[in-house]
DNA sequence: AGTCAAGCTTTCGTATACAAGAACTGAGTT
DNA sequence: AACTCAGTTCTTGTATACGAAAGCTTGACT
């Protein structure tokens, strides 16, 4: 599938920023990185070119490219699209999802609560996922679904912190209950209401976090 | 703005395959297009990247790129999500909008009217454009309106065609009348609900043309 | 001593050259 | 006559080389 080694650094590069080995604002430096990762600058430049079009660094004209610094405004506003476009997955999908999506649905909140009881935020973190991208595939709309998952991905990074939260697995978990309850029931407008603020509370918590590490400093 | 080379080549591309210079399935092919831009086949290329990460073309592994094939399904698919997008900012805009934003719709209005009564379909889309922008943009979340620009450029050359059925551009007309009294009164729900079946009406027009240009041959 | 300008260095943007892979064509064989 | 295999050619992917622009440093002038 992947086609040549620029979609290989690419992947790479959107890897480590995602994961934080270049902070926000660092400067990539084409020569350094196509020396370290045994390439000319060519295949870098098509690579940058693919994650500038993701959104996740800024190419300035003569100065050289910079990971994105993705300031807290824009964060919450895609927090919101998040809640959005959950919110229209879930519209669809309550039309259109079958029996077999509903049952692995059900599995995967089984999952997620045995993780909770546990206390295994990793495991429920994982199940979690499972169960959002199940919505995003039953919508029917596959590229509602595709795009749903790139902005989960995007976000993947700032969701994770906020299960450590108190109380906030056992407040999911039964959110989900309540979703599949209006899944299968096929009540569009509930199911998407649900899902919407389901996902909005990510991003207050969100809010909250970042409000507090800056009262922190 | 616009950075270089590659930047405007991949706009002027880009409008090439909208208005359907380059037939979908076409090969484009980097020797002669550098050549007929004036450049070497390196720009060309990142041209290309952009492309392909805008959907518009699909580069396959060492066979060269090709105007992406945008099924029937795809485009089906492409303006539920405009509907469901619309939605969205007009959820959001009902809650946030400004009078003088209210005002620049009514004004809009007024003038799509007039188009309409001169019969004027092309004057009418124009306008039309506006309207819809300027409910992105009240959104007050940039990133969801930048989202919503860009899949309503996407599926600008499928719009446009149906506003010539006849008796579209009236009923569109009321429909505008309606949405933006529900932001007036600033009833969520009830502005993304007329926004979302005004859109989808859209994509109805367009399956009928469709299938009537099926039937057709 | 401070500021401005000019040159120098660095790095980006583009061109070109080279290599590798895929398709096509031709001949030979079954 | 059809199919297969090998050679050739065309095109893509990558490397490298060159030119231009932006920033920094240094020196001179006020």
């Amino acid at each position: 599938m992947s086609r040549s080694r620029s979609d290989l650094i690419a992947e790479t590069l959107e890897d480590e920023i995602l994961r934080g080995r270049f902070s926000p604002g660092t400067r990539l430096d084409e020569t350094r990185l196509a020396e370290e990762h045994g390439v000319s600058r060519t295949p870098l430049r098509e690579a940058f070119q693919k994650l500038a079009a993701a959104g996740l660094i800024e190419q300035q004209p003569r100065r050289g490219v910079f990971v994105r610094e993705v300031g807290a405004v824009e964060l919450l506003e895609m927090f919101e699209v998040m809640a959005e476009t959950e919110a229209s997955c879930g519209r669809l999908a309550a039309q259109r999802i079958t029996d077999a999506a509903l049952a692995e649905l059900d599995a995967a909140n089984d999952r997620c609560r045995a993780a909770m009881e546990a206390g295994e935020s990793d495991s429920y973190y994982r199940e979690n996922e499972v169960f959002h991208h199940l919505i995003y595939e039953q919508s029917g709309n596959r590229f509602l679904a595709a795009e749903a998952g790139r902005l989960h991905r995007r976000l993947k990074p700032f969701r994770r912190m906020q299960l450590h939260l108190r109380g906030r697995m056992a407040q999911s978990m039964t959110e989900h209950l309540e979703i599949v309850e209006a899944l299968r029931a096929g009540e569009a407008d509930r199911c998407a209401a649900l899902l919407r603020t389901h996902v909005a509370v990510q991003g207050e918590k969100f809010h909250h976090l970042m409000a507090g590490l800056r009262a922190a400093q």
